[in-house]
DNA sequence: GTCTATAAGATGATAGAC
DNA sequence: GTCTATCATCTTATAGAC
């Protein structure tokens, strides 16, 4: 027997998940909700229901290591996200604003403590943390790259799609921390919208 | 004598400053870099040439306090910076890209270590520390205040410079962040760009 | 107001039994 | 692969001399 399965996140969504699985989702989501410096590996162990020591032969290069595992799952959940979002509407300014809807929604569902996957831990690790900050550029280009294909399917140039996935990318992450901090869907709402009016200039 | 001036941080303006501003612009600078769990209240008292004995008689709150106080602090600082940014244009479209500019130009002259002073403290303390995201979320209102009475004055109705307001301070959030993991001016200026051109479709 | 010393607890990481 | 025990270090905060 290889793993005993005694996850208490509840967040899975297969019967059976590994435990190194269940440490990456949990170290994920912490990040997420409370960043690097704050989250400390005794606290994912024990929502991920593993011990230390699983934890530690799972990542040997400890806490940046387990961190980079975490930014790029969070990079996966996210892109899978703005892809679902971006195939929900024929035009592409609709489909932006309904990424942006979907986004306020899912903020909401978690009491405005689950944003961005990477931003919290990027800032703090800006220049101190070399793998994290690389992890977390390619989350970023990654997404870009999402919402550019898309642009670029829809008849923009390339120059226009990239340009458009650059602004929408940035303001969707900075509409996402205004409205976790004024705890309100409202400026994502607004930005969704606004970006949607960008896009369609462009048509 | 109050106060023994042994500031080593080299960023005092003026020839002589008191103790508790020293550790509150040196404590406002390293939340700005760090984030606040990765920010130790040694590390700001010994930046701001302060012993922790100071540190504790001036905020007695501790680092909670401390750092409600450098929320407060950065939030003059940047809406200072909006205002002198607004004011270097007659058109608004123009005026928000040149504030996008300045940040860039901000950014990487410091780095790209010194974003928003708000942004990383934020998300980390959100749901934690009421009193900090209080101060965080005046200072973001603060900011989007000053956006939305200059957009008023170049003769927007009440409604569209609250809304231009709300996206063109998320955008430029987020593009700073972007701009700060990419290690590049070019998702600030994009951004600029673009909301230039949105302000633009209003007038 | 400033300074040093120190308490009390948490942190990242490791060792070694099973 | 899992688990417990432990180390060395760091953290916030306090006490009390000056």
């Amino acid at each position: 027997m290889q793993t005993k399965q005694q996850g208490v996140s509840g967040t899975d969504t297969e019967a059976t998940v590994g435990t190194r699985e269940r440490v990456v989702r949990a170290a994920s989501r912490l990040l997420q909700q409370q960043g690097y410096e704050g989250t400390g590996i005794k606290l994912i162990a024990r929502e991920a229901g593993a011990t230390l020591g699983s934890v530690y032969h799972f990542f040997p290069g400890g806490k940046e290591e387990l961190a980079v595992a975490a930014i790029q799952h969070g990079d996966q959940e996210f892109a899978d996200m703005l892809r679902t979002g971006l195939d929900s509407a024929d035009d592409p300014a609709t489909a932006v604003e309904n990424c942006a809807r979907h986004l306020a929604t899912a903020l909401r569902a978690s009491g405005w403590t689950e944003g961005c996957p990477v931003t919290s831990t990027a800032l703090e690790t800006l220049g101190r943390a070399p793998s994290i900050q690389e992890a977390c550029s390619q989350a970023l280009r990654n997404w870009q790259n999402v919402l550019s294909a898309h642009f670029t399917r829809s008849g923009f140039t390339s120059e226009q799609a990239h340009d458009l996935a650059c602004t929408v990318l940035s303001a969707l992450e900075g509409a996402e921390v205004t409205s976790q901090v004024f705890r309100s869907e409202q400026p994502l709402l607004t930005t969704g919208r606004h970006m949607a009016q960008l896009v369609r200039s462009y048509s």
